[in-house]
DNA sequence: GAATCAATTCGATACTTATCGAATTGTAAT
DNA sequence: ATTACAATTCGATAAGTATCGAATTGATTC
């Protein structure tokens, strides 16, 4: 991954609110027998105090810097934390070798 | 750590710039065997091609977030990665629990 | 098809910040 | 003490962005 790529994922993460949607997104993924690792954006509203159209730009965000997935269905739009690229960024921030 | 905290750190590295200047920093750190792990800010500006003023103040961000360290030694200011808080970051990135 | 609810788009605003050149401080060498 | 070099501070500017309210789209239900 590149330094510029690995600066827009830090980017994504870098505000407080959106950090906030992202761990809302991970918690949900960790508590996978409960949720089905799954997590819809009205969840999300319904918990955090700020408004719609700013959630919807930030999940945008997220999903741009690939850090979460997302799926319609229905009236739904349900996000999941990608894994892959988490631990990635993981370890880039350690300087560990990839696998 | 709370999310504020998080997010100031990632903060730190969400410029491609900076995030430059952290990973140069951090490899200084891994061939600590020749380099003493440790990095000057003239060796950045060097290596860089931005200016001092601008290197000046992205030092201080990522010092300030606490992911590196930094001491006077003569003209020079020598950097270090502060090892503790990257791998802790890294962790909670992942939503590992702290050992 | 009217009403409802989820989510997005749009336009505006206020705030932050990356970067620069010029000037300054501090340290070391001559 | 003068010169040289490392780094910082200052002031300015241009660009980015978090947030909001209002309006819109899209899906579901009655």
């Amino acid at each position: 991954m590149d330094t510029k790529k690995m600066a827009k994922i830090f980017k994504a993460l870098s505000n407080p609110n959106r950090l906030e949607l992202y761990l809302k997104i991970a918690e949900a993924h960790e508590a996978s027998f409960e949720t089905g690792g799954e997590c819809s954006v009205a969840d999300i509203i319904s918990c955090l105090n700020i408004g719609a159209p700013t959630i919807s730009h930030h999940i945008k965000e997220l999903s741009n810097a690939d850090l979460i997935t997302t799926e319609k269905r229905g009236k739904f739009l349900i996000c999941r934390v990608n894994e892959k690229m988490v631990t990635e960024v993981s370890k880039m921030l350690t300087l560990q070798q990839p696998e």
